[in-house]
DNA sequence: CTATAATTTCGATAGTTTTCGAAGTAAGGG
DNA sequence: CCCTTACTTCGAAAACTATCGAAATTATAG
């Protein structure tokens, strides 16, 4: 096979991927594939100082309180935020090497140099992907 | 306030996403968010000359026809794939116009100059993303 | 034109997800 | 110690999704 190794793919257009690695993207993605989370997630990591307090977050929404802390639930166990209570309050925020992981998984790979690196290491693997 | 506009958020975590924004990127996301949907998008962008056909698909998995078809359904709704027949057979492409949308969102902007751009540029919109 | 092969559509069923209201837990104030 | 506020868990109803088998559609070959 001739080495053309270009840096036109992103890496799910690279290496077909494996059956496990699918299974365990789509569990991350189907975390952020829902209008509310897509905005609880943006308006968490938008927030001043980098952390949101629940309370802001279901003012926002027309969603019941319920509802919004099962979104959150939904986000922490997919690893993408982390909440903490101080006092009264209970605040979220983003962690940033899950969320660079779902765009790395969809951005084409810029430098050839780097893409040189991952072509010799077989086929596409969510650990490749992990920061 | 300081013009502290640093490089450190991805789209996402620079301001709230709207409601349609938010509604209109869900439903790209919901199409990704499959095991068998990533396998097949994996597989048509990683193929021989960026395309593949459907039998080629087909084999790779324990589903039936129709359900293989129905993925690839979501897919070509969703705006990710395009599909086209030649003779018996139809054959799939990546638009990768739209991955990179995905893959927008979650990656850190990595130059201050462009995030200086964007950031003049209002609340983070669908169309800002659009390639 | 008929036969064959590939793909899509249709209809049904099982499983999952979203949402709510009610009840439970935790922190702080009178 | 009880009461209010903030958030989470529980249990259930409604809506959606994945999958299948059977039937319909489309293109090529003879």
């Amino acid at each position: 096979m001739t080495a053309v190794t270009s840096q036109c793919c992103a890496p799910i257009a690279r290496e077909p991927l494996s059956e496990d690695a699918a299974a365990e993207l789509a569990l991350l993605l189907k975390a952020v594939a829902d209008p509310v989370r897509l905005r609880l997630l943006s308006m968490i990591g938008s927030h001043a100082g980098g952390e949101a307090c629940v309370c802001d977050l279901t003012d926002a929404f027309d969603l019941t309180a319920p509802t919004i802390s099962h979104h959150l639930k939904v986000l922490r166990t997919a690893g993408l935020i982390d909440g903490e209570r101080r006092g009264t309050w209970v605040y979220y925020r983003i962690i940033p090497e899950v969320v660079n992981k779902l765009g790395a998984l969809f951005t084409p790979l810029a430098q050839p140099a780097t893409a040189a690196t991952t072509a010799s290491g077989g086929p596409v693997d969510v650990e490749l992907l992990t920061v």
